[in-house]
DNA sequence: AAATAGGATATTGTATGCAATCAGAAGGCA
DNA sequence: TGCCTTCTGATTGCATACAATATCCTATTT
C-alpha cells in the first residue's frame, strides 16, 4: 500500500484552489468569495476557509480580516525575490546532496530526466511540466536529507510556476530547460561540485531574467 | 492611529499557543485536542483549528488527518538545519540591504540595541529577549526591501526562539549575542560588507552550535 | 495464552445557522 | 454641491450540531 489515506475534503479543496491559481484559471488579484467558492466545489465554507488559509501560507492568496481572500498579485520585484531564493536555497542544498548521492540517486533523477522526452510534442501541459520539473529537481537535493529546506523550495517552485505560465512557453525555453538538466546531471555524476552548482545557478536565474523580460515586454504591449 | 483593526479570535488564538509552544508550556511532542484548547480559551473548535493549520505553516504543530495536531518535535539534525537556512538567508539578506542603508536606518538599529540593556537584569524574560532579538535583526534587513525573505527569517527565528529556550540561557550567552550585535552594527555603519557578512554569519552559527552542544549534554544527563 | 473481530468511546471533519463586520447607497444638513 | 450619518445587502467569523474516523477495550476463538 502507498496512500489509502483517507482524503479530506479540504485537502481536496486545497489541491483544485492551487491549480485554479497556479494555471491562472483564478486570475491575480481576484477576490476568493467563500460562498460561491463553496457551492462551485459542493461542499460547506468551512474546509474553503481551511484550505484558503494553507494557500495563505503558500503564498498564493492573501487573506485580510472581515474582507476576505484575494489571489496575490505579484510584482516584477517579488519575481525576481523568488528566483533568487531559489537560487540561494537551492544552490546550498545540491551541494550538501552532492557529498552523499549515490548511483541509485543518479538513477533515479535520470529516469525522471528521460519522462521530460514524452512532454515535448504536445508543447503545452504546462502543468505536468511543472510536475515533472519539480519532480527532477527534488531528486537532485533528496539525498541532502535537509527536508525543511526542500519544503520551502517546494513552494518557491509551486509561485515560480505561478509566473512562469504567464508567458506563453516557448519550446526554446523547453528545450534549454532540458539541455541544462542533462548538462546538471552529468556533472553531478562526475561529482564536480562547483560547475554543477554554478550550472543549476545559471540555470535558476536565466529561467527568472527570461520570464522578468517575457513579463516586462507584455506589459509594455498592454501599456500601449 | 496603528492597529485599530479588530483582532478575530482565530488570531488571538493564534498568538496565545504560539506563545504557549515556543516558551515550552505545550512541550514538543504533546498532542494538542481541539476541545481541550477550546475549553481552556472558552472558544469553539473552529477558531482553534484555523490556528493549529497557521502554527503547521509556521513549522511549530504537526496535523494528521483525523489523528489530530502535535507540537512538532525536533531532532539536532533539524536544529542544524535552522540554523543553516538562518544563515543562508539572513547573510544574503544583509548584503542586499547594506547597498540600501541610511543613516537613519543605522539609528533605528542603534536605539534597539540600547534597549538590550534592560533586560540583562532580571535575566529570564527570554521572551523579551526574543522579540528584541528579532526586532534588532530584522531592522538590518529591512532596507533591503525582500519583504518574502525577511518574513521566511521570522518564522525561522520563532523556531530558533523554541530551542534557544530549551538550555537555561546564561548570562553569558546574552552578553556575547549583545557584543557581537554591537560589532555587526558598527561593521554596518562602516559599510565594510564583507567583514559584517561575516561577523553575523558567525554570530548565528556559533549561536546554534552552542544550542546543540546545551541539547547533547541535556540528552547526555537523561541517559544516564 | 495469543490473536483476531467487534463494538464502545474519544476525537476529528464538515454542515448549518446566527452574529459581527464591511461596502455602498440613500438621505439629511450646512 | 459637498460632507456626514444611517440604513441595507453582502460577506465573513464563529458557535453549535452532526457525521466520519480512529483508538482502545473486551469477548471469542484457536
Amino acid at each position: 500500500m502507498s496512500r489509502i489515506s483517507r482524503k479530506t475534503v479540504t485537502s481536496s479543496v486545497v489541491d483544485v484552489l492551487r491549480e485554479k491559481i497556479v494555471s491562472h484559471e483564478i486570475p491575480a488579484g481576484a477576490p476568493l468569495r467563500q460562498d460561491a467558492l463553496a457551492a462551485e466545489l459542493s461542499v460547506s465554507r468551512i474546509p474553503i476557509r481551511e484550505a484558503l488559509l494553507q494557500l495563505e501560507a503558500e503564498g498564493l492568496v492573501e487573506f485580510a480580516p472581515h474582507k476576505g481572500a484575494v489571489a496575490t498579485r505579484i510584482s516584477l520585484e517579488e519575481v525576481n525575490e523568488l528566483f533568487g531564493l531559489r537560487t540561494l536555497l537551492e544552490c546550498d542544498v545540491l551541494v550538501r546532496a552532492l557529498n552523499r548521492m549515490t548511483e541509485r540517486h543518479l538513477q533515479q533523477s535520470q529516469l525522471i530526466l528521460e519522462q521530460f522526452d514524452q512532454l515535448l510534442k504536445p508543447g503545452a501541459d504546462l502543468h505536468a511540466w511543472g510536475a515533472l520539473n519539480w519532480k527532477f529537481h527534488r531528486s537532485l537535493y533528496q539525498p541532502s536529507g535537509r527536508k525543511r529546506t526542500i519544503g520551502l523550495i517546494a513552494q518557491l517552485h509551486t509561485n515560480c510556476d505561478r509566473y512562469l505560465r504567464m508567458q506563453i512557453q516557448l519550446s526554446a525555453d523547453y528545450a534549454r530547460a532540458e539541455a541544462e538538466h542533462h548538462e546538471l546531471l552529468r556533472l553531478c555524476r562526475d561529482g564536480d561540485k562547483r560547475r554543477a552548482r554554478k550550472c543549476l545557478r545559471e540555470h535558476i536565474l536565466t529561467t527568472g531574467s527570461e520570464l522578468v523580460r517575457a513579463i516586462k515586454s507584455i506589459a509594455r504591449e498592454d501599456a500601449q
